[in-house]
DNA sequence: CTGAAAGCGCTAACAA
DNA sequence: TTGTTAGCGCTTTCAG
């Protein structure tokens, strides 16, 4: 809004022009201002005002050899677990005066590794990701730029690159072992699609060889809460109907609890429904979700430590093991107690549309 | 992984001496392949693979002047509907090939316009923020920086940067006449923090001089699932019993929802509830959600478009209006039809914990 | 088709 | 306390 502005963006030379110093001057004003004469950092300062100047981000990157920016890939922004673990980044990473640029990956290899590319050429100084498992694309890219990276959700102190995560396999054991512990042995498990997920596929297999030895039938469903109620939906359909129905992620146990409700089937009573993230809102849904609590938001903080650290310092940081628990609220129930009494059944099937 | 590698990131430079010709040819076999000889690319890219080069990003940037990635301020990450703007930012972002820096403000003006002070540091093209209500600091570093910044989740064509979203007010009062015309008259509003939201307090003075005129009182809690607890706690307390029950959010219908099944009341033959997103998980709840839906996938995607085009083109976007509209499900029913049966109220009550 | 050289906006020695 | 100047890694004329 100033006079005829000469359309270019000023740069550090004119401002020393219009102050009347030479460029040093003015950088020394914006990085050490203690070490310029007041009267001259005034002079400049005014000058740095008209002129509307703004550093170059690009020039500065370019004699630091930094960006102070990270990238996170993550399969989606729709599951509040990511959005979760991301924020804790974020706000852990501007600790460090860095900043967080996203990327969803919706589960695909492909797509992670182009979007990882993508974050390399603006200059990421680090990377997080999501799992253990990835296109080969990825691992030479990481290969070659060096980029610190990380993978979270999953610990394995064996993998190419540090992990910061829980055991996905132990997690998931622990709620059956909830369950087979409250006497149920007919268990139906809900999961999100295994093929394109390694968490998902670790879970399930932590689910194998458990003693005692439970009845399990699988329901493969797409990760979101319209997933879930399809899967409640089928598992009353079913011809043995379980008494527990375990999910391998909170936002398939909501729709599972859901569509029970819909259905008229009562939580605990008639079926006990146990849930595995502990999203900030499962201990409040009706009946209070219980679930194994993994601790993303612990993960997203240390994650940004990682990288971090591992910018500045230069060294690789260790694996990082992140302890799950168990979590009992008030969706499961020991059988046989209540059983038997169809609670409410009748009342509540009339509810809903 | 090379022999005693020289510890320092191979330059342009380097490569170029490695494979025997000039810094240009290399420039142009990564901006313009089918220029050079083939026998030269081939040197050249030998050269690239065998130095683990990578280009840097700020050394492009300082010439093409640009660093290709924008920021977005949103309050949180923790409420779904950000979640879902910023994903639909981020993929269509991705089409202009930019990319999206994150930053989170918790509502916040002072920590606002310090996060986009340090996007504008890193070199970010352009910014989109929420809301019209920000710090003078923020106002001022936009002006000085002159940079494309969108405010989105309100329109208003008079505002000083170009609104892309919807009609706060409008949308509350699409709500309120539902309930309205279902019979209700006696109502309980439930809202997040106002002083620090001006969407919400839009939508509260969107129920203002609302004919005929409902007996309205004000619950405000925290903008989450526990909040709507508390509020649906609170609502079953007061004195004067409301029908119905109209939620600013759909987090917070949610928390509604819940805590009155918890207490045995039933939804919608006992209270109406009905909420304002629409959030992807709302069509799912039981009962499923009455609610106004607020096109924000929509929204996210033109506002990468509006940046992506102002930054391309330097010309300042134009405002948008994205309508919002009703959508009727299960949560909301006509007073007096089916009043006065406490359905399952009994049943209910010895429920959860 | 390829090379030489002049910058891009800024930082950091080194001098004065 | 301030100025001069040589780069940082790359793109981009302009010659050959």
């Amino acid at each position: 809004m100033q006079r005829n502005t000469p359309r270019k963006r000023a740069n550090l030379r004119d401002v020393a022009a219009s102050a009347g110093v030479s460029v040093a001057t003015v950088s020394r004003v914006m990085n050490a201002p203690e070490t310029v004469a007041k009267a001259t950092r005034k002079k400049v300062e005014e000058a740095m005002n008209s002129l509307h100047w703004v550093p170059s981000a690009a020039a500065r990157a370019i004699n630091s050899g930094r960006t102070r920016f990270v990238g996170a890939l993550v399969p989606t922004l729709d599951n509040a677990i990511f959005a979760r673990v991301l924020a804790s980044m974020e706000s852990r990473l501007a600790t460090h005066r860095l900043s967080l640029v996203v990327a969803t990956t919706d589960n695909d290899p492909v797509q992670e590794a182009e979007k990882a590319k993508g974050l390399v050429d603006i200059g990421a100084e680090g990377l997080m990701i999501s799992g253990v498992t990835h296109a080969p694309e990825f691992y030479s890219l990481i290969e070659r730029s060096q980029l610190p990276t990380v993978s979270t959700s999953f610990y394995d102190p064996g993998y190419r690159l540090p992990t910061i995560g829980y055991d996905n396999a132990a997690a998931a054991r622990t709620a059956l072992t909830h369950l087979t512990d409250l006497g149920h042995r007919r268990i139906a498990v809900v999961h999100g699609p295994s093929a394109s997920n390694d968490r998902t596929r670790a879970r399930i297999s932590g689910l194998e060889g458990h003693s005692p030895k439970p009845d399990l039938s699988f329901f493969e469903v797409q990760l979101s809460i319209a997933g879930g109620c399809e899967a409640g939906l089928a598992i009353l359909q079913a011809a043995d109907q379980p008494s527990a129905v375990l999910c391998l992620s909170d936002v398939l146990a909501s729709g599972v609890l859901f569509e029970l409700q819909r259905q008229g089937v009562s939580v605990p009573h008639e079926k006990s429904v146990i849930g595995l993230d502990d999203l900030v809102g499962s201990a409040h849904l009706f009946p209070e979700l219980t679930t194994v609590h993994l601790p993303v938001s612990r993960m997203g903080a240390a994650a940004a430590d990682a990288i971090a650290s591992w910018v500045e310092t230069q060294k690789i940081p260790e694996p990082s093991l992140l302890n799950s628990d168990l979590v009992v609220r008030a969706s499961t129930a020991r059988t046989g107690t209540i059983g038997g009494h169809p609670v409410a059944r009748r009342a509540r099937t009339d509810f809903g549309k």
